[in-house]
DNA sequence: GTTAAAGTGGAGGAGTACCTCCGATACAAG
DNA sequence: CTTGTATCGGAGGTACTCCTCCACTTTAAC
């Protein structure tokens, strides 16, 4: 084991040679699926045969449950940072509200990162915090318009939409309805 | 086994004798409590061990995880629909409002129960049902006096709170925080 | 106090998940 | 093509959970 990485994630590293390349982004891809189906708890020796690849080599790229989950979990919020670009040439509130909704679209099968984003993990914390930024970004441009109220905050508003987004719906009319009535919640009057 | 019970729940009954109504009390506490903490997976040898009874008791009272399961959340549930009671004889918007604070109060560490609501189960249809009513007669009224949206029922309403409670929030000024928003969506405007 | 019936509890078999280890394999540099 | 090396994969040891079974204990009716 090296003793100085320097690297962000503390032992996962994407690997050299294509062959390894290819199995380390299929078992993100199946990491991903599993975790949106059974929760956190999803068998690694079931990640390793939907990626089509033996559970050593699971172990090999990720040492630890937390490891594999960081991994998706990092993926997902680089593609809400991403997301929060397209919008910033929407109208201040409409920004705001459709980056929201993009943000539930994400959120919506994916139970287990829903259940871990509250919690603290060392190396996770900057790419929540890059995600907060930019809610926080969309939220004060539509603060400063007077068009939001200015009680809350950016973490409270992402608790709140990724708590409604748990709740499991019936189906995506209600979903809809219960997030418009968040939305309207958050209007200032 | 007998074949025709009668009773509502398929298996499980409140045993006669005093030494196994004790047992029968102390496991649905200590069920209570760890699947708050563990949540709905929480080991039944664990359970057993807190209620200091043998796993063999757990399983003659409670053939399966899920009627363990259910005996906790009827309780719950029949707290709640009581508590719809206490606040019948405030105003609506008021009664509205108190009674989902409540709602908020009872749901906030039980995760498995926030897990399982929206789960279809048998015998747990009734229950979950009473509650139903209960929440559906306190928003009509607040729908009638003109103070809360005609747009949302209360299936609506409470997969929202409820999933608003799934955060984890930092303190409980944030949760109130976040409750205040949701409640704000929901008043007429 | 006696006794039949109800209830108890934990040993142990079956199944499953985790994780390590190392002989076999595939890549890519020469 | 050859060869050194990175990578693979799954057998198997460990640990944990589920659930059954039955010799033993407790209750409460008489």
């Amino acid at each position: 084991m090296q003793t100085q990485p320097g690297q962000t994630p503390p032992g996962v590293r994407r690997p050299q040679r294509a062959d390894a390349r290819r199995n380390f982004d299929a078992l993100i891809a199946a990491a991903r699926d599993a975790f949106a189906e059974r929760g956190s708890g999803a068998s690694l020796e079931e990640i390793a045969r939907r990626a089509g690849v033996g559970i050593g080599t699971l172990y090999r790229n990720f040492p630890t449950r937390q490891d594999l989950f960081d991994a998706v979990y990092t993926d997902e919020i680089e593609a809400l940072c991403r997301a929060a670009g397209d919008v910033a040439d929407l109208p201040p509130w409409d920004a705001l509200a459709a980056w929201l909704r993009r943000f539930v679209g994400y959120l919506a099968t994916k139970r287990a990162i829903i259940e871990e984003i509250n919690r603290d993990s060392a190396m996770i914390r900057g790419a929540r915090e890059s995600m907060y930024r930019a809610a926080d970004a969309l939220l004060t441009r539509a603060q400063e318009a007077g068009l939001a109220r200015t009680d809350v905050s950016s973490d409270d508003l992402l608790r709140m939409i990724s708590g409604l987004t748990a709740g499991g719906y019936v189906d995506d009319a209600q979903r809809e309805r219960v997030l418009t009535v968040a939305l309207d919640g958050i209007r200032s009057r």
